[in-house]
DNA sequence: ACCTGTTCGATAGTGCAACTATCTGCCTAG
DNA sequence: CTAGGCAGATAGTTGCACTATCGAACAGGT
């Protein structure tokens, strides 16, 4: 198909998939003459995940270019994760790495804690301990021990998206998926946690009676168990 | 204090104030005269708050402002919830508020199954909806079987959220604790999940033998870190 | 009272990211 | 054989989040 089709087919302007492809987003196609190439499927499908990483996902042109290339070095599956998570944009003021750095021990003890294996390299360390100083500059301290219990629905989780990506069989594919059940799962449990938050709070006003909105039925709703 | 003060404590630049306070994330300070207006620790504090939901938190200066203000008024404390729940930004596409509908039964058959209590008008079923649509457009499809499993990790979560809300004293900044919570919490999870599924991929390669120690090669594409 | 430096409020400008438009020459399909 | 689409390059636009400048009005020290 030629550019044309592409941009029907996946709802994008010409205009934006010439720009895809001269930031190398997405990969040439084939060219047939000086005003012919030829584009497949693949490149609708990249397309689709572009945008998706760009608009729900959030990232910037440049994160999702070094997905997508790290997506394309042929690997085994489960270093695809491993590829993704480190193209992964981890924001970290440059300004402030000394006092990232100092909430550090802090992210390892709960790593220790946990007993998880986590590599050194790991740019989630930082991420996490850039995260706890900014909680903490606001008043909000998160202890080890408060942590801990977080660490085990997180822990849940990450067992599903695996699970989900053991099954898949497109093996060609699996870096793709990998990068959206990694990326694009990530706005659904953030929205799952929403919901629960707003389901746990109607509960919890119902035992005070405090809220003034919805009167809550005391509807002793089989609440999931810890 | 005066704004230089300001700025000194909070290591925001003056011109930036004054760009939060014409852009009303600020509340103004007292004026004594033409060339000084005092602020006090609450415009630290708030401050901080802006600098925390800006850059960490992703969100734009329109859905801080929202926060704020909405933060603003006095409310019982299991209101505050709600309110910070309803300013926050759900990225919809206009364009496609057609297209997400589509989806938004699977979201309210999910909800059923779970016995959640959420309101009809609650911004993050049609979240949720346009989050499912992406992946059902990318292949993935996540039934109400596949999400059930995920929403018990997300209830647990959501209860130690609420634990930690209910035992703050200070009333007065319940909401403030609250948009904190809610949004700075969400970056902690994040990178709490993809630490997990690092490790439980450091598992499953030692089961199954496939490479996972060896080959990893975390991808050394240096990019230039700014 | 005087001088120096700060502040206020308004307005205009900057830098960056993500497109979007235009242009020229070529080529292809009908 | 020609009308129209396409490639590749370059330039322009839009929106956001600041940042810089300016004149008038003080404030605080001497």
């Amino acid at each position: 198909m030629r550019i044309s089709d592409l941009s029907r087919l996946s709802g994008t302007p010409v205009g934006t998939i010439k720009y895809y492809l001269r930031e190398g987003l997405l990969p040439p196609g084939r060219p047939l003459g000086a005003t012919l190439t030829l584009y497949g499927d693949e490149h609708v499908q990249r397309l689709r995940l572009i945008r998706a990483l760009t608009s729900r996902g959030g990232l910037s042109i440049a994160a999702t270019r070094d997905i997508v290339t790290a997506m394309d070095q042929p690997l085994e599956p489960l270093d695809t994760l491993k590829v993704v998570h480190y193209s992964l944009p981890t924001p970290v003021d440059a300004a402030e790495t000394d006092a990232v750095d100092e909430h550090l021990p802090r992210v390892d003890q709960l790593l220790t804690a946990l007993g998880w294996d986590v590599s050194a390299e790991s740019p989630h360390r930082r991420a996490l301990a850039a995260s706890l100083m900014d909680l903490s500059r606001l008043g909000l301290e998160y202890s080890t021990e408060d942590l801990l219990p977080y660490a085990e629905p997180a822990a849940a989780v990450a067992r599903l998206d695996l699970d989900r990506l053991e099954h898949i069989d497109d093996r060609l594919r699996l870096a793709e998926y990998a990068a959206i059940v990694v990326l694009l799962l990530e706005p659904v449990l953030a929205v799952l946690r929403r919901l629960a938050q707003e389901n746990e709070s109607h509960h919890r006003a119902a035992f005070t009676g405090t809220t003034g909105e919805t009167a809550p039925e005391p509807h002793p709703q089989d609440r999931p168990q810890d």
